[in-house]
DNA sequence: ACAAAAGTGTTGTACGTACACCCATGA
DNA sequence: TCATGGGTGTACGTACAACACTTTTGT
């Protein structure tokens, strides 16, 4: 299967020359251990664009909205077909609409969704790759300035939900979910006070199991399934 | 002129049967002072369709979007020509995409925004009304639930930001500026504390003018224009 | 034994809340 | 002079940052 930014759908090839054309992106952000020294970072996947306009320059995986599809169907199906799989978490971002923003008129709903490091598969898939967020090359269309917002946004809203859960598999220790919140907000952070807060939220449930590795074991913590990840007021009934 | 929720546009007409529509829609707030008793109630104006679907129901002011307008512009556009003024504040709410949302195929993105009471034009206009936002009836297509979210968003952006003041005129005593926290939270402030918060906030500018009323005169405060309304983030610089 | 991370205790500051109190004005 | 809202003072509780300290493991 090819994977291209441009994605072709008869439903939007067949519109008059002059129609506005809705297409759907997804900033997907993950956390990746850096290879030589100790070190997280925000990473995100990119695809190769292989027709014009903007032809080799990577951009965010997307598409074309379908006609018989919501938006949050088609921000999942982009999400499949880059990852092949299921977000953990997934919220609409914004719609992006600037006239010149492409060569035809394109309204851009674009998503943003964390999926876990673990659940990310190893084998490169053909024209993808994953970059650093902090340090990105020129991006196809506003795409830079869209993974801006989103990591404005994800920086946001780490501080006052617990989205970060997110970025973990089931179970965790406190110093492993202390560095994805280290990672994100760029700042060390007080591992006394960390625990103290993050324990009196009621979002954590104490395991039996300890993660055994270089000195003292530490507890091993799951999510409390019954706290939502971030509060999204009457939409979260939704999809 | 006649002001309908249902607004053709020759490049939407024209376009393919099964094609995917643009629409942008606005919920605009301002705050009304309840006849009879005391009291302050939120406010939005609503549109009466003319035509089917839903005709005779109530819509939230839109229209289509055109090809070389962006989506900004077309949410100015729209509350230009229901309220024929500029906001106070205007932002991106959501994009509503569900497919069954309206019979034929159609992407709202929806603004909200704030305007001052005193430059709602006191004239009626044909096919608009005032509804206190707590109490609407049945709304044309989803609504209802669009109001809600931007209700939900506002009561939210007041207790982090200075969009209060997106409310008011461009002097007001902090016995005004409270009424207008109190209105959207619908919960009483102590007078006391509210006074400190906001001043020690660095967002107002004492004049040496008084309102004189019923009793002692209250100091009139001006907002400090060199802080935004509310932090976007990186869409900040957008226009 | 020692290093290093896990985990606990203590203290100070900032801030929100509750509420008592004084001030200035119109009636 | 009195009622009322404008405006100040103060005490209390919670939350968080800083940091000293104890515990538990691997080597």
């Amino acid at each position: 299967m090819t994977r291209t930014a441009a994605l072709p759908t008869p439903s939007a090839a067949e519109a008059a020359a002059d129609a506005i054309r809705v297409a759907v992106s997804t900033v997907i952000f993950t956390l990746r251990r850096l290879p030589g020294s100790a070190g997280t970072a925000v990473v995100l996947p990119l695809v190769r664009r292989t027709r014009d306009p903007h032809q080799g320059l990577w951009a965010l995986p997307g598409g074309w909205l379908d006609v018989d599809e919501s938006l949050d169907a088609a921000a999942s199906r982009t999400l499949a077909e880059t990852t092949g799989l299921a977000p953990s978490y997934l919220e609409q971002l914004y719609a992006f609409g600037a006239v010149d923003r492409s060569p035809s008129r394109v309204v851009s709903i674009v998503y943003w969704a964390l999926i876990r490091p673990d659940e990310v598969p190893d084998g490169s898939v053909e024209n993808v790759e994953w970059f650093d967020a902090s340090a990105l090359p020129q991006l196809a269309f506003d795409h830079n300035e869209i993974v801006g917002y989103a990591l404005w946004r994800l920086r946001n809203k780490v501080g006052y939900s617990r989205i970060a859960h997110g970025l973990l598999a089931d179970e965790f220790t406190l110093a492993e979910l202390r560095e994805v919140y280290e990672t994100i907000l760029g700042r060390h952070l007080d591992p006394a006070n960390f625990r103290r807060q993050v324990e009196h939220s009621g979002t954590l449930i104490p395991t039996d199991r300890f993660r055994t590795g270089s000195h003292r074991p530490a507890r091993l913590y799951r999510y409390n399934q019954d706290v939502e990840l971030a509060d999204r007021g009457p939409l979260d009934a939704r999809p």
